[in-house]
DNA sequence: GATGAATGAGCATTCATTCAT
DNA sequence: AATGAATGAATGCTCATTCAT
């Protein structure tokens, strides 16, 4: 078990070094040399404990998953009515993008991943998966929750919902940083978007369809 | 002016060339000898009207849009209440995605590709800028037409609203994309997607937000 | 004739382009495409003027020859004792390499061209070996004149005078530049050198052992 | 240590093997393959012992300077009048042009090398620096010598008569050298030129120069 | 477990030169 | 005479990955 803590403690060194590079650098200009090296590592360790650089880049998008999981966790954990944990959700998606900007980024990297395909991963897609799924999961149980105490319409596919919920929040986060790239031109610019304000209204414009309206009748 | 026209010939027998590898390939294992031998040109010419691989790419990029842009454009022309011109907007982005899957793909490529900054694009940055700027300027232009027409709640900036739309349909095509590529788990295969419904479902949501209720008072 | 002097005005213009270009960019970088441009004229007349790019650079080379020549002739017509003619000589050679820094570094350049052996440089080789000689030759006959006249010992082949006549013009002048370019490190910084002090005091050197002394008896 | 001999064993095969390419097909016809294959190890390893080509070039010329140091170094410890050792100095230069012809080239070569403003050298350049400064410190030693034991004229700065020596030398191998290039004509090749006589020649018209005339009051 | 020297396949890019018009 | 589109050979360099120690 010491051993085994070693291992870990160097696999998080070495994940460490590589959102370094990565992260400033960008995946195709940082080298496993450059990572190799901020981590303080012989290269052969790197390979020791990485597979090939995609398994690595994939094991930082499972970091970044795992941090959105435990904020979805937590949010799950809230005494609330469904559709308010619906909204602190989107909420929590939206601190971590902000806070952290680089794991966002990653995810949408790692989706278009040309070396997907080749590479021995190990294991490590699994993983991804799983945290993905969670995401979603607990999207569902949020939704769920506000079928069953009333505060979302039942008509509703609490699963579909679940997809549109995730889809507008990533949708809404990638334009919200292309704005920042410049994309889109001045009619974007226009205005200052402000990225918590725009999830508040859209939450509002999804959420108003989803309510189930008690003054109905 | 017939020189133009064989130089612009030209251009498309090498867009078209490089579509076909690059779409078939991907981007990275697409080499440009391919791409010369598939124009039926030499490698000397490809550079003579490409500046380079990014250049070209992006071309490709330019191009998906003129076509998403004008079934955009087309849709404008049409004889409807404003509210029905957005949904006709999304349900052509659909079709867009449907018909021509790659050029989306191509899209968010783009987005993050970080061989954008050092390379010496000449212009072709500009013209997708335009482009880009154009579709949202549609999908404004159709919200503004709502509003006038009375058919969506003059109380919402149709600014934001394009935002929302535009984030909506990249976000749920993303996720059905990712479906394809096994991510999300089984959670997501469960419900047979089809892209088409959940972008109708999804409408329907936002739009019943958007929309002005003339029974209500 | 007139087309004659066409054509050599055209042959001017180009030298005129590929000098702005090659004492600026540098050789290498100087591109054909650049020159021609510059020349404001097509690729392909640039070719119909001059057989490949290093007949080009040894036309300049030959340029920066005929006007040393140039100066050298007119030396020889001072009316002025040998071994005065022999000390102007070499002061026009220093004069022209500060006045056009650029032909001095091109002959030097030239002398260490590996392409010389391949290409086709149609007669420009001559020239410039022409020209060479007659350098040479001007140089020989100021010494002659000086032996002739007693101004300079007789028992000294005036052949290999000037060959240590333009050696030493040649060394110096060559040092002086490393000297720019931050060779020799500090032990040669720490005078100001003045390149016309050198080589007077070279001249001095050199005459006062050729200089036949009327005072020995 | 071990560790050290190794790499630096291997420094000197890749080196080896860069001499006998570059040498023999010029610098620019030879190709980092070709020197690779004739180290007989592979292309990566070469750029893993040297940055790029440029550096491998000045890394020659640095040995050729060494070679020369050498040399340099064992006169000045030889028991001879001052006067003498300058003589000596440029007598073993010439020896150094004649057996390893090439070094003399490369180091002509270098001072107009256009790579040298683009390329990242580690260090290499400073290498030479040094050793250039050497030579020169060796030249100046030798002089200073000379004054102080009376063999030569005290009125001399030695610093610059060290140029005019080192310039010297240095003017007289270039026209040699393109003697056997044949430039300069027929003049020049009348006479048997042999690189011996014509230094022995010009040292004495310096040295003559020089040379303190203890014969003289 | 750790290392880092060795590797070589792979690729974008350049540019002098040609030639049909 | 003039052109410039087309060419393709040629090459330096990168970097993920391996493996003997």
């Amino acid at each position: 078990m010491d051993n085994d803590q070693d291992r870990q403690g160097r696999r998080q060194q070495i994940i460490d070094a590589a959102e370094e590079i990565i992260f400033s650098e960008g995946l195709e200009r940082a080298t496993m040399d450059d990572i190799a090296e901020a981590a303080d590592i012989g290269k052969g360790t790197l390979y020791y404990y990485f597979k090939n650089k995609t398994a690595l880049y994939l094991t930082i998008n499972g970091r970044g998953l795992r941090f959105l999981n435990q904020r979805f966790a937590a949010v799950l954990t809230e005494d609330e009515p469904g559709i308010e944990l619906v909204r602190r959700l989107g909420e929590e998606f939206i601190k971590f993008v902000r806070s952290r900007p680089h794991y966002f980024d990653t995810m949408m990297r790692c989706e278009s991943l040309e070396s997907l395909d080749n590479a021995e991963l190990g294991g490590v897609q699994e993983v991804i998966r799983e945290r993905e799924q969670q995401i979603f999961a607990y999207t569902l149980r949020a939704l769920q929750a506000g079928i069953q105490d009333g505060t979302i319409e039942s008509k509703f596919n609490p699963h579909r919902l679940a997809i549109h919920i995730l889809a507008n929040v990533r949708g809404l986060t990638q334009l919200y940083n292309l704005k920042r790239k410049g994309h889109y031109g001045e009619l974007f610019q226009d205005m200052d978007l402000h990225l918590e304000e725009l999830f508040e209204e859209s939450m509002n414009l999804m959420i108003d369809g989803m309510k189930a309206r008690t003054d109905k009748h």
